[in-house]
DNA sequence: TACCATGCATAAGGCCATTTAATGCATAAG
DNA sequence: CTTATGCATTAAATGGCCTTATGCATGGTA
């Protein structure tokens, strides 16, 4: 067993590096951005450390000593190769983005649009993971989450991004079959999917609709909007959704939202990250875009 | 042309490579001598600069993030250089004395007793050079000087070795040939080698004997004790030379010194090296060696 | 389930290493 | 001989870093 010996002042062996490079204090305190006198200091400090002197002073002019000349070369290796790495893992730190999100959210809504954010960031790679719960942003190695909730994390920044509003939806088909849709009473005539979603007893009690036994219903509970939207599509039922997720069904007709009334329970969608990491660039890259999504499709 | 990112505090950096490579705050904070509270904030500093998490923290226990694991390897191979460098250095600087002397002293005395200096200290390899002046320790390479003078050179510490006293001195044959030397004025009827030099006349009025146009006397000039000792061992002359360089001829007989009477000119011969090099080992042990040498043949 | 042990995070406060500014000194250049 | 360059040195100011104390979350244990 051998006892390390310790390092003398990384500080002092840095400014050793910049002199023997430049065979000048006076150059390397320019380099450093110090004095001429630190670097003296440094080098002296450095010089009791090794039990010598590093540099002959001839007048206007250092030289390296022997000692010197065979701790620089070494010196100077080392610290390239930590500049390196650190580049690289800075580099790496900010060219993977890793978004964890729930799964309706990222079907409905992120698959969509997310080419365009890679195409805005071409050396950004994405990594999009989706998780049942929110993500401990100590525990696991994720850069921003989207999910829903009241917005109020301790320690995370979280920026709204829609409302988790909901209104009754179906196919165009569905509604022409009883004749169409005109008042909310009429979807009771009609399949409703997971009818024991509490969304469907709160919408319908603000509709003024008695509703009672709705879990009662056959029905599939399938838990996802983006299953239920599906159904709904191929008009199977009624389904209970987010507008805001079905934005393109809307727009070409596939769906229809046949009354305006929308409900919410109090949850929104958000995108959250550490407050800490609040200036990462990839993380402001992210924010700048979603937000200006949201911005564009919420007109 | 590339402006250099400048690299994170250096502190950090090597409490994140022991952080690394023990896996644990608490066990770096250990072996770096420190607390682990000041672990925390180095890594947190570093992780600032990188941009990202270096590591998740997981309960009683971390992990190395992606980011973390490339810059790793890289820091401790690094950090492993840099050990290496320092201690060669260190080593390289502790292992070769280099020993700045004038000839006289160099070849009337060191060299005799050099070689017990080397077999107390195998490991110690000496290089000796011999220069006319009192070397610059700040422009050459040179660990300790051995110089006459008086002993007051600033910056310097300095150790009195001998005195630069002078008596004549011949070989038994030479006195034998005029019937002996029994006083002082006897030298005169001999060849005096060097008659020029100033301590001749010194010394004759330290003995009270008149003696004028000595130097006109015919002799050869040869200006340094050594090889007027030999050619004094020879038979060729009478010379004023210092006994401490002679002990040795002195000793066996192949000189003579026919008088008590020494005089000096307030020189000394001076062990001489760098106040703040008091302390170099190597230094310490030629100091300890020649100070027991001193005692040991003055007695 | 309650309690204890482990390990990291955080806050406040102090100290010392480092830096700066000013000056001196030696030498080379003009 | 004067000026310019470059390193050394000093004292004083600064702030990075450390320590102490405490909190928090978790896992192990009775």
């Amino acid at each position: 067993m051998h006892k390390t010996l310790p390092l003398p002042p990384l500080t002092a062996i840095r400014v050793f590096e910049a002199v023997a490079r430049h065979g000048s204090f006076t150059k390397a305190a320019t380099e450093l951005g110090t004095t001429q006198a630190a670097v003296s200091y440094q080098i002296k400090v450095l010089e009791d450390r090794v039990g010598a002197p590093l540099f002959l002073r001839r007048p206007r002019q250092i030289a390296l000593t022997e000692v010197g000349q065979r701790l620089a070369p070494a010196v100077t290796q080392a610290f390239e190769q930590l500049s390196e790495a650190y580049v690289t893992a800075r580099g790496g730190a900010q060219g993977t983005l890793v978004i964890s999100t729930i799964a309706t959210f990222a079907s409905n809504w992120l698959a969509r649009r997310l080419g365009s954010f890679q195409i805005a960031h071409p050396s950004l790679a994405v990594r999009l993971q989706t998780e049942p719960h929110l993500v401990d942003f100590s525990r696991e190695e994720v850069d921003i989450g989207i999910r829903s909730g009241r917005g109020d994390w301790p320690g995370l920044v979280a920026h709204r991004l829609i409302n988790a509003d909901f209104t009754p939806m179906l196919s165009p088909n569905l509604a022409a079959s009883i004749g169409g849709v005109k008042e909310p009473a009429d979807l009771l005539r009609l399949p409703l999917l997971d009818p024991g979603d509490p969304w469907w007893a709160k919408w319908f009690a603000a509709a003024n609709v008695p509703a009672e036994g709705l879990s009662s219903r056959p029905g599939a509970s399938m838990g996802a909007q983006a299953y239920e939207g599906n159904a709904a599509t191929a008009g199977q039922g009624v389904a209970i959704l987010t507008p805001a997720f079905f934005a393109a069904e809307l727009a070409d007709g596939r769906l229809v939202q046949p009354f305006d009334l929308l409900c919410n329970d109090d949850h929104a969608y958000w995108l959250v990250y550490p407050e800490t990491r609040r200036n990462s660039p990839k993380i402001s890259a992210f924010r700048q875009w979603i937000l200006g999504e949201i911005g564009v499709s919420s007109r």
